[in-house]
DNA sequence: TATCTGACGATAG
DNA sequence: CCTATCGCCAGAT
């Protein structure tokens, strides 16, 4: 999906959005599966970018991901991103 | 056109 | 906090 990969294109060094959001975001609410599955089978987008919305790294990726992050002055809180969500 | 898939999410226990 | 379930949806087969 275009508007997918526009969303993820458009997010900026150091920040962090969740897979529901960029589905949001992309005029495709609910869709955060799917928007998993476009990460999957794309190439050339900043994939590191995109976390669970509980703030944990994506399932097989969250070695890389989290050096990458880490990388871009992205706060952690464990082995979490720090997300204003936090009840 | 019909199925299958899974880099997800919310909820209940 | 953790596991089990069910719902969801675009893209790949």
């Amino acid at each position: 999906m275009v508007a997918v990969a526009r969303v993820i294109r458009d997010l900026q060094r150091g920040e962090v959005a969740t897979y529901g959001q960029v589905a949001a975001r992309a005029g495709l609410p609910g869709a955060a599966r799917a928007v998993g599955n476009v990460l999957a089978n794309s190439v050339g987008l900043p994939w590191w970018r995109i976390v669970r919305a509980t703030g944990e790294l994506a399932v097989h990726k969250d070695g890389e991901q989290r050096r990458r992050l880490r990388r871009e002055g992205v706060r952690f809180d464990g082995d979490r991103v720090f997300l204003a969500r936090r009840p």
